[in-house]
DNA sequence: TAGTGGTCTAGACCACAGC
DNA sequence: CTGTGGTCTAGACCACTAG
């Protein structure tokens, strides 16, 4: 217990006190200084410990009026989500991907795909994932040719596209959308189950920038595949 | 763009060479002695980087080694649980909780619920949360009596046990699962569902240090709920 | 055994925002 | 104005491990 490094004790001590309640959101944690003389440490070994329970939303830290315990604190997980031609092999089985329908066609009115486009055209891709030639995930992604326009040459029934766009365009910024939905005939026909049946739902958008590169919903059979997250922002350390 | 600290550049840049594919997993990132000389600062700014990757995922670090890319580097996404009375208040409907069923009982022969209880028994909950008197979750909820005595004197009618535990035991790991599932009859009459409505489900064990705390499953009628991930370890910042 | 990361120090200057 | 965090330096010692 008394072995671990001193920045790390001083961060699970303020740690427990948040995630026991001792500490409620917006009450303040003592400053730099008073935990340098608390800890009888340098600052930096405090910084360390604080910015760490910054970068994990434990905290939120302002100037003049200190470091405050965050609204939410314990709402911060790590979730880890695997492309899935790296999951389905992981899992010791053959990855494919088919390619169902390619199309190129103008943004409908919907705002977001509008952003998405960019003011140009949008690449429609569906397909289905295969885990051993069995339906493992099924979907649907646009893609901004304005962002992206080296797409339209790619091979997408060799190479799926989210593998495609990773190898070529690095985005900086994604989000996730988690959710359940009923299959829809067209998903449940892919997938091969009844229409209506429960799915897992994905739905991720990624920007290089400022600029939109893509939007991709995917749907997993329930009990199929299952995320998993777990609290604490260090992963490997 | 070079107003930026200089961690945040140098961070940005391996992280982009990263993200981009230039840089695959596997490959060896230049040494802090390295990178002190590239961008000409001291070694506990590049140390700054490199262990905010190290956190995020993106790289791993070893010793004589070297840091490199970790093997599957974007898979790590910031995901936002929130407890489910924060939840509801924050779309500004009134919060509250129906206990349906609450129980002792000796652990299955289930060898997780064996764990679970730790050598004693189990404190089984069924309840579900609603948000203005509509069904929003129901939850069904093992709790550790050998880790969490207290809970038996607890008035889980007017308080739900997510709540009651979150303000009495502190815990220091959480794992969640998330998944879709269809509606069981039970689950689906709480719900008020047709059974075989898709669901969305979540998993949540905790601990408090090796002593397993609880379990809980909570159902989440498709559409009424979604979990938001986003890339990057910092949160606030 | 030498290279690498892990940790820590004792300073420093600056920007910002509440007082 | 002043306390606070943000950043950075130029060192240091240690532990680990691949070569």
């Amino acid at each position: 217990m008394k072995d671990k490094p001193l920045h790390e004790r001083i961060r699970s001590d303020i740690e427990g006190q948040i995630l026991s309640g001792a500490a409620m959101p917006g009450d303040k944690i003592p400053s730099e200084l008073e935990l340098m003389e608390i800890y009888g440490c340098s600052r930096m070994t405090v910084n360390k410990a604080l910015s760490w329970l910054s970068n994990a939303g434990l905290v939120q830290r302002n100037k003049r009026a200190g470091t405050v315990v965050a609204e939410r604190p314990n709402a911060l997980m790590v979730l880890d989500i695997p492309n899935l031609p790296s999951e389905i092999e992981r899992r010791g089985q053959t990855y494919r991907y088919q390619l169902v329908e390619r199309a190129v066609r103008q943004p409908s009115g919907d705002a977001e795909e509008q952003r998405l486009a960019g003011g140009g055209t949008l690449l429609f891709v569906r397909g289905v994932h295969l885990a051993d030639d069995q339906p493992f995930a099924c979907e649907e992604r646009l893609v901004s040719l304005a962002a992206v326009p080296g797409i339209l040459e790619a091979d997408l029934a060799a190479e799926p596209p989210g593998s495609w766009l990773l190898r070529h365009i690095p985005w900086t910024e994604a989000e996730n959308r988690i959710g359940a939905v009923a299959a829809g005939d067209g998903s449940a026909r892919l997938l091969g189950v009844e229409p209506g049946a429960a799915c897992l739902k994905i739905e991720r958008r990624t920007w290089r920038g400022d600029e939109h590169i893509t939007f991709v919903r995917q749907l997993f059979v329930a009990g199929k595949y299952e995320l998993a997250a777990r609290f604490g922002a260090v992963s490997g350390r």
